[in-house]
DNA sequence: GTGGTCTAGACCACC
DNA sequence: GTGGTCTAGACCACG
């Protein structure tokens, strides 16, 4: 069963947040090769989205080759999804910290003063569930 | 004198680079209470900018209390403004650092490889002139 | 169905009053958290305004927490605008009565004049449908 | 000696508070006919303000009869000022109170707390010096 | 000269 | 359909 958890306050368009939670979904082995994603209209009902959304979502995942149609029945994972996400992953999570990194450093607020908000919010979240 | 630079490939739009870029003159004292900012025609013809983008930038400022104006005369920093940008910068670094760190999380990656790549990324960037 | 009625005679700019009289709604129970108000085009339209004016007053209400957006749908009252508005409403008028009060004393005027007066015109009000 | 307090932060034009307090100045017998204005420069400097401002604010007054130019000499507070002054003055201070009240009953709070807010602000001042 | 308001209309992303 | 961004240009009040 995929589990997505959309963030409405959060500033990326929702298609996105679908999209990279089955990628996620994909690369931790949650979904594996030849399993259907939910249909557009049923995950659309289950997120409470507009199905365009999530047909957007899986567009994406398509143009990825994560996704494939089987036709008449849905979308499957495409056989060779896991690897793909699996460093497509690790690249995005990196890309992600180098850009907040590297705009934190662009505010000229002392670098020890970052390192240590970085300590902080590292440790934060250790240990806790969500 | 206030230097700004656009970047025109940043998703941010022009009002908040601008507006940014003064929040961090400010925190780092290049811009002091009293002083005037550019005018609006100035800093726009200066940017190649529609006025109304420079003039929208400055009025978040000012929503913010940051800048006030001075009729007939001009905008100005404000008072309080360092104080409130550089707590200001702080939270505003904090929360992009906790953003990234989040998603990392989220992502299901082995933490053990998230802190690997945090320090790379961060000690990356030391010592190098930017 | 909201109401605005906007005077060309006021001085006071066109998106203010837009902006003041959804807040009044939202005070007096017309608007309610989750409901949308009239999308840009809507509004501009009844009003016979350009779409950027309605814009501009529901951007300050967003800035205040009052009106937030559901993205794609258009934009809500927000949960914590009844509370914000209505001592917001209570505020405003102590200001601006607090701002007649300083400058009929500064006139020198004889203060039992002015009691004389203040009490003239608040009972004037009173009783009558305006 | 003419004394004169500008509010920056007040949103009431310059020229218009100069105007005013010289009214207010004739009908409460400071300044008397005959009696020469400070001369738009020298009130400038003392006021720290562009002389064009003084010199509107002396335009208003002389366009309502309660300044006349001394050929050679400067402008004089004229015969019927004090007059004018007086029942300006009241009318005045009644309608900026009138439009107060009236905005205040528009505002739909409760009257009850209206008239609460009325008599607290209307205490609050008297007896102590501004 | 300054900022502020408003109009008109183009283009974009998102749903 | 929705709001958001940006441009272009007119007009106003203030100093």
């Amino acid at each position: 069963m995929l589990l997505i958890h959309l963030n409405t306050t959060d500033e990326r368009p929702i298609y996105t947040q679908i999209a990279d939670q089955v990628k996620f979904a994909i690369a931790s082995g949650i979904l594996t090769p030849g399993v259907l994603v939910p249909s557009v209209r049923e995950l659309s009902k289950q997120l409470v989205v507009n199905p365009n959304t999530v047909a957007r979502a899986y567009r994406e995942l398509q143009s990825q080759r994560l996704l494939e149609p089987v036709r008449g029945t849905g979308l499957q994972i495409s056989e060779s999804a896991p690897d793909l996400c699996r460093t497509d992953r690790r690249e995005y999570v990196r890309r992600r910290l180098r850009l907040a990194i590297e705009e934190a450093r662009r505010s000229e607020l002392d670098p020890q003063e970052i390192e240590q908000i970085l300590r902080e919010e590292w440790s934060n979240g250790n240990g806790r569930a969500e």
